[in-house]
DNA sequence: CTAATTTCAGTCAAACTGACATAC
DNA sequence: CGTATGTCAGTTCGACTGAAATTA
């Protein structure tokens, strides 16, 4: 019970975590710098990998990725000949993407930087801390992802 | 014990701390909605409130706001009449800014929006979880605001 | 002369919007 | 028919970059 009274902003968990997440940005963008990938495109290729190949739709709905900005997402990535997007035979509006063995390879790499990253974050946290933080954030995400927040 | 094991992105903080930002976001973008004003302008009007008066570069600075783009935000609430900006008799280069009554008759409005998009994503957390996570979020911060994170 | 403060102009990435063709 | 998918073009916002003018 030292200083800080009232101090609005560092009370509002809004605030705090748009800080926190401007934080961990910076973090990700300083290990990413060496690549020609960003946060994003890691995104994909976990995802792929967590749980598998999928369409487009769901993917973008699971990453909270925009579907149009998850166009040209993929077309970076399979420039790159991470992933592979082929037709799904059940559904020709459809497209099935899933990682390739050179996104595998790129992914095992990015995997070390992101956790050098998360490691910077929580620097000062203890690793029950840690687990906590990360257990109260996914509580606090939308359940299942609506599919557009527009329209 | 149940489903989820190794998804790598649920396990990441740096990952999590981005998508509830996003979704913390899209809070107060459609609880500030009715209004002119953005989170930023709430989070210059909160600061001039809770520490006092300022020059506008240990005001970006608390804020993790970039200098440059501090000053379209002060023009904009300048305009609005919420803020005022004087020279510095002390230092000419120097303008000190202040909330006026107009600003702070404002403020006390948007605190109610910002408290009410607080309580949106805090809704499944119960008051001692939403304190942990307050404080978590707070100690992941860099401790005192580097000037420019460029140059 | 060097350094700090405010400001401007421009870039870049992320998120969003509205529309379109195709296929269900 | 109405609806869903992938795509494209354009906008907006936030963060960043580099430079300028003024003053310490």
């Amino acid at each position: 019970m030292a200083a800080t009274a009232s101090h609005r902003l560092s009370d509002r968990v809004v605030w705090l975590v748009g800080r926190a997440s401007l934080h961990a940005q910076r973090l990700i963008q300083s290990h990413l710098a060496e690549g020609e990938l960003r946060k994003q495109h890691y995104g994909v290729l976990a995802s792929l990998t967590d749980v598998g190949p999928a369409t487009q739709a769901p993917l973008a709905d699971r990453l909270g990725v925009d579907r149009s900005d998850m166009v040209s997402l993929l077309d970076e990535l399979e420039a790159l000949r991470y992933v592979a997007r082929r037709p799904d035979p059940a559904d020709r509006r459809r497209k099935i993407v899933e990682i390739t063995a050179r996104g595998t390879t790129a992914l095992k790499k990015l995997d070390l930087l992101i956790y050098a990253a998360d490691d910077d974050l929580l620097a000062s946290l203890t690793p029950s801390e840690r687990i906590t933080l990360a257990r109260l954030l996914a509580r606090v995400l939308p359940d299942a992802d609506g599919p557009h927040p527009s329209s």
